[in-house]
RNA sequence: GGCGGCGUACCCAAGUGGUUAAGGGAGAGGUCUGCAAAACCUCCAUGCAUCGGUUCGAAUCCGAUCGCCGCCUCCA
């Protein structure tokens, strides 16, 4: 197999990517802010680290994968001014600020349950955790980290204590105007033009604040070795990115905003503290755009969310599809359409998926849906003498920078051709692509394979028989009629019926038109 | 002002120097079917914002023009 390559930011280079430690990689994602429900556009962002963590995966990497949650520290403006997000929320509704944290946190997993997201499992409680290890992790549940990080900055002359807070002297860093390494702007051109707020205790506009102190409005404080105050935002990534996966990470993603401000400032903190080099692979998504102007029920005013798409009759995995079909590096358009057509696709493979089942119980073929993912492979080989050439070609795409569009069309080119050489054994290529595509492709089958249960649910066995029995003896008025009268009930559970080739009527789940 | 990006069919979107410009949706026709649905087949950009240039050859490189957008201040 050809390597994995990927776009590496801090080269502006499409790369190999090779990891420090072989078959680990150390993965740190920038997680939400937890003030607001996360909207579509937050949701790419994490489809994105997703689908990246599933292709390294199929590369055979262990991937140790840790993600932030941003509950303090998060201003609203300027980092030593404005107002902490979550406190804003807090005060708006009258609740605590763990309050809600915990209740956007929660959904917040809720959604990347819903888009087949697999997030790190919650950090484990205590100080000492072996690392490099997976974990989600809370910046308030971290402030020791931050305090120790800063303490090393400062020790190594790179930061400087305030009456107003402990601020990073960028200058020092850099150099006189010295150029960022990912924004690859000057100091001095960062901000022509511009005239920074600032406070006076900042040697230079461009310092950012490690620490804050002295302000008696904020909710969250803590002690620390200057005084009761909070941390500023940048540097909870840097204390918990080494806690948990080591001073040099192999990976590190965000948005493509994060580039000139958070990701160069995070580098700053980390490789003045540790010495050493703080991600070898920088790697950002571009925006979900023209969400402003999306005709989505409810979302009027704001960026639509998970919710709304599911409001509309869509299955969130038809946004995952969605997402799927641009590359991670180009914007994409946003709309009620694109996500629908989306949705088409997503259907298009849950009826192959459910095909294959019905023929596989009918016996057609000699043909085994694989039941553990080690043994797909295995069926995949055996079973299907024409999918190599696709599965090369998805691999190819796969690692040629994570071309998910291409890779996507790969799969659904298989599933073309599986259906006109009648071999539904492809469904377990299928699978194989889906461990990859993050499309839930065999669970839900398994979910929605219960077609007949379904009728004994709605109690409508008697009058499918009947509608069997109409169907054979030709009488089609009747059966007709029959049809209007299940689906009637069977549209409330999302179902509708269906007739096969054999001559069962059965249910399946509704196909949405647009 | 500075930095960066984008403009490919009705819509979404790959492709970034070389056979017929992926794939999906929508649309048209057909096969199959009692009907419906599904599936399959065929068609659907002699052209990639515009105009120049480089080249044997460009959507792809260079220049100009027009248009859209992001960042530099919180943002995925």
């Amino acid at each position: 197999m050809k390597p994995f390559q990927i776009y590496n930011s801090l080269t502006r280079a499409v790369e190999e990517f090779v990891p420090l430690k072989p078959g680990v990689v150390t993965f740190y994602s920038c997680g939400p802010t937890v003030y607001l429900p996360q909207h579509l556009g937050n949701m790419r962002a994490y489809v994105f680290v997703d689908t990246l963590k599933r292709a390294l995966r199929f590369n055979g990497y262990d991937v140790r994968h840790v993600m932030n949650i941003t509950d303090v520290g998060h201003m609203t403006s300027d980092a030593d001014a404005g107002e902490d997000k979550i406190e804003k929320t807090a005060r708006a509704q009258g609740k605590s600020p763990r309050e809600v944290a915990d209740f956007y946190i929660a959904q917040f997993k809720r959604d990347c349950a819903a888009l087949n997201i697999e997030l790190p499992p919650d950090a484990p409680a205590g100080d000492n955790p072996t690392p490099p290890q997976s974990a989600l992790c809370r910046a308030t549940d971290n402030i020791d980290a931050m305090i120790a990080v800063t303490l090393r900055i400062i020790a190594n002359g790179f930061g400087y204590v305030t009456p107003s807070g402990v601020y990073f002297d960028v200058e020092k860093w850099r150099g006189p105007g010295g150029a960022g390494r990912l924004a690859r702007q000057s100091l001095a051109e960062q901000h022509a033009g511009q005239r920074l707020e600032h406070s006076p205790d900042k040697k230079s506009p461009h310092d950012f604040a490690l620490w804050v102190l002295n302000q008696p409005n904020h909710l969250m404080q803590w002690e620390s070795p200057w005084g009761r105050g909070y941390p500023g935002w940048h540097i909870e990534c840097s204390a918990m990115s080494m806690k948990y996966l080591g001073e040099t990470l192999d990976l590190h993603s965000g948005g493509l905003d994060h580039i000139p401000v958070h990701h160069e400032n995070e580098i700053a903190q980390s490789e003045s503290a540790t010495g050493h080099p703080f991600a070898r692979y920088f790697v950002h998504n571009a925006f979900l755009v023209g969400m402003e102007g999306a005709k989505i029920s409810k979302s009027a005013g704001r960026f639509p969310v998970l919710d709304d798409l599911i409001a509309e009759g869509i299955n969130p995995l038809a946004f995952r599809v969605l997402c799927l079909g641009a590359k991670y590096r180009s914007e994409l358009a946003f709309s009620l359409d694109s996500v629908r057509a989306a949705q088409k696709t997503l259907d298009y493979l849950d009826e192959f998926c459910r095909n294959a089942r019905r023929a596989e119980n009918e016996g057609n073929q000699n043909l085994e849906l694989s039941e553990s993912e080690d043994e797909i492979d295995e069926a995949v080989v055996r079973d299907v003498p024409w999918a190599g050439e696709y599965l090369e070609r998805f691999e190819l795409e796969l690692n040629n920078d994570l071309n998910t569009p291409r890779a996507l069309a790969i799969a659904l080119e298989a599933v073309g051709e599986a259906y006109r050489r009648r071999d539904f054994g492809a469904v377990n290529l299928l699978f194989l692509f889906d461990t990859v595509l993050g499309l839930d492709l065999k669970t839900r089958l398994e979910e929605s394979s219960g077609d007949q249960r379904v009728f004994g649910l709605l109690k409508l066995e008697r009058l499918q028989k009947e509608r069997e029995r109409a169907r054979l003896e030709r009488n089609f008025k009747r059966a007709d009629e029959l049809r209007v009268e299940i689906n009637r009930e069977a549209d409330e559970l999302g179902y509708e019926l269906r007739d096969t080739p054999g001559g069962q009527s059965i249910l399946t789940p509704k196909r949405r038109r647009s």
